[in-house]
RNA sequence: GUGGGUGUAGCUCAGUUGGUUAGAGCGCCGGAUUGUGGAUCCGGAGGUCGCGGGUUCGAAACCCGUCAUCCACCCCA
C-alpha cells in the first residue's frame, strides 16, 4: 500500500468543516481590516528564502525541501509565506501603487522537521503583510487583527506576548554587551546556547532550558540598549493596544526565530496546545523589502498556524457537520431506477440538494440510507409510481406521505418545502 | 538529528505463565410473511497479528533487526 509522506496529513471530510470555519473567519476579519488576498507560488528559487529568512536559521540550514529544477537551478518549497509575498511585491513594483498595500494569504508551507503534536512537514498558515506603513498604528492594526481572529473562534487559554527588538543598530550595540556577559561563564549554558553565543546570541534569551534562563536572568537587557526612537515607537504601539483594549504581556525574552524582524515582535501561545504552543506570531520587518531588491519599505505581518488552531477548536466547539441533505431519491425496480436517475438530476438542476445510494436495491435499504444521510424527505419511486406518474414524498420526521407528480417533480417539491 | 511509548478487523481495543481453526464492542451488508428508515433479535462479510529474521515440537506473545506512528528534545506557526 502506498502511504502518505511522513508528517504530511490528509484532512478528511469530518475535519473540513472545522477548517472552513477557521479559514472563513480569518478571511472575513482580514477583509474587514482592509487586507486583500494574494496568492503566490508554493515554490520559489532557493536564494529567496536563504536571503530573507536568514542563512543561519534552522529553517534555512536544515529544514527546507530543496530540489534541482531540470536546468539545475535550486528550487525550494516555501517554508513560510512572507518571502514569496515580498518577492511578488517587489517584482510587480507594488510600492508604486499609492494605496496602502495590505495582503493576506493562506496555504501550505513545508519544513523538514520531525513530526510532533502541532508540527507537521506540510502545514498550513494564514498570514498577513502590511507593507509601506511605518506608523505604530500599523503594528497595532496587525496585532488587533490577529487577536480578533483568535478570539472570534473562541480558542482557549490564549496569551499575547510582545517585545521590542529595536532597530538593527540597537541590536548591533546590544550584541557585544550580551556576548561579553554570556562568555563570563559559558559553562552554565546548554550546549546549544554555547553555540548560539557565536551565531545568534539573542536566541539564548528565549532558550527554555532552566539553567539558561537562570544564567540570563541578570543579563543586560536589550531594552536598556534601545535608542530613544525605538522606545518611542514601541511606546506608541503599547498605547495603541491599550486604547483598543487588546490584552498583552510584555516579554523581554521574546526573540523571533527569523532574521528579518525588528522593532515590534509578538507571539500568541496557548496552554492547551502541548509543546508546540505558538498559535500565531509576527513582527515588523522594515529591512526585508530592500534586502530583496525593492525600495526601502517598512512592513509588519504575522502568520497563524492553521492546524494548531484546528486542534484547539476541536477541544472547545464541535463544529456542525455538513448541512443535512434535503431529498433522498429512493428509486427501485426496473422502471423506477431509470426514472429515479432522471428525477435526481432534475432536482439538482433545480437547486435542490438531492442524494441517492445506487447500491440499494430494496426500498428498505433505501430508507435506511435516507435515514443515515439525514435527509428531510425521501422521494420513493418504484415501478408502480412510474406507472402512475407520481412518486411518494415521505417526510422523514413526521412520516407523512404525499404523491408528487413526476412530470413536475422539482416544482412540486419546492412548493412542498415552503409549505412545511 | 536525539530519546521514549505504541503497532492485532474500517474504528476502539481484548488476547491469561508461548499451546489447536485469533476474539469483543461499534461500524458495514443481509434477514425477521411478499414495497416503508431509526429500536430489538438473528445471520454474514472482513485480519499477511507492521515487516524480516531468530529461539521453540509450537510465537500475536520471547530475542534481534527494520519500518511506521505518537509524544518529547531541538526548533517553530
Amino acid at each position: 500500500m502506498i502511504k502518505g509522506i511522513k508528517g504530511v496529513k490528509d484532512i478528511l471530510p469530518e475535519e473540513t468543516p472545522r477548517w472552513r470555519l477557521i479559514e472563513e473567519t480569518a478571511r472575513q476579519w482580514a477583509v474587514r481590516y482592509g487586507f486583500q488576498e494574494i496568492r503566490v507560488p508554493i515554490f520559489e528559487v532557493t536564494t529567496l528564502f536563504a536571503r530573507s529568512i536568514g542563512a543561519s536559521t534552522d529553517i534555512v540550514e536544515k529544514e527546507m525541501y530543496t530540489f534541482q529544477d531540470r536546468d539545475g537551478t535550486s528550487l525550494t518549497l516555501r517554508p513560510e509565506g512572507t518571502a514569496g509575498t515580498v518577492r511578488a511585491f517587489v517584482e510587480h513594483n507594488r510600492a508604486a501603487d499609492p494605496l496602502p498595500q495590505k495582503y493576506f494569504y493562506m496555504g501550505p508551507m513545508f519544513r523538514h522537521e520531525r513530526p510532533q503534536a502541532g508540527r507537521l512537514r506540510q502545514f498550513h498558515q494564514f498570514g498577513i503583510e502590511s507593507l509601506g506603513t511605518s506608523d505604530p498604528r500599523a503594528d497595532v492594526e496587525v496585532i488587533a487583527l490577529l487577536w480578533r481572529i483568535l478570539s472570534d473562534l473562541n480558542l482557549p487559554a490564549l496569551t499575547l506576548e510582545i517585545n521590542n527588538l529595536g532597530y538593527t543598530a540597537d541590536r548591533e550595540a546590544y550584541r557585544p554587551l550580551l556576548v561579553s556577559y554570556l562568555t563570563q561563564d559559558v559553562e552554565r549554558l546548554c550546549g546549544n546556547c554555547r553555540r548560539r553565543v557565536e551565531t545568534n546570541p539573542l536566541r539564548v534569551l528565549d532558550c527554555k532550558v532552566p539553567e539558561c534562563r537562570a544564567a540570563t536572568e541578570a543579563a543586560p537587557r536589550l531594552a536598556d540598549s534601545l535608542s530613544d526612537k525605538a522606545r518611542a515607537y514601541f511606546a506608541d504601539v503599547i498605547a495603541g493596544l491599550d486604547s483598543i483594549k487588546i490584552p498583552y504581556r510584555l516579554n523581554h525574552r521574546l526573540v523571533r526565530g527569523l532574521d528579518y524582524y525588528c522593532l515590534t515582535t509578538f507571539e500568541v501561545t496557548s496552554t492547551s496546545l502541548g509543546a508546540q504552543n505558538a498559535v500565531g506570531a509576527g513582527g515588523r520587518y522594515d529591512g526585508l523589502v530592500e534586502t530583496l531588491g525593492g525600495p526601502s519599505t517598512p512592513a509588519v505581518g504575522f502568520a497563524l498556524g492553521l492546524e494548531r488552531m484546528a486542534m484547539m477548536l476541536s477541544e472547545t466547539a464541535p463544529v456542525a457537520l455538513p448541512g443535512s441533505t434535503t431529498v433522498y431519491v429512493a428509486a427501485f425496480g426496473n422502471q423506477g431506477s431509470v426514472t429515479g436517475l432522471a428525477v435526481l438530476e432534475e432536482l439538482r438542476l433545480a437547486g435542490i440538494r438531492a442524494v441517492s445510494d445506487f447500491r440499494s436495491g430494496s426500498l428498505k435499504s433505501h430508507l435506511r440510507q435516507a435515514d443515515r444521510s439525514n435527509s428531510r424527505f425521501t422521494l420513493m419511486i418504484g415501478d408502480d409510481e412510474v406507472a402512475k406518474g407520481a412518486g411518494i414524498l415521505r417526510d422523514m420526521t413526521t412520516k407523512a406521505q404525499h404523491d408528487i407528480s413526476l412530470a413536475s417533480v422539482s416544482r412540486d417539491i419546492s412548493s412542498f418545502f415552503h409549505a412545511s
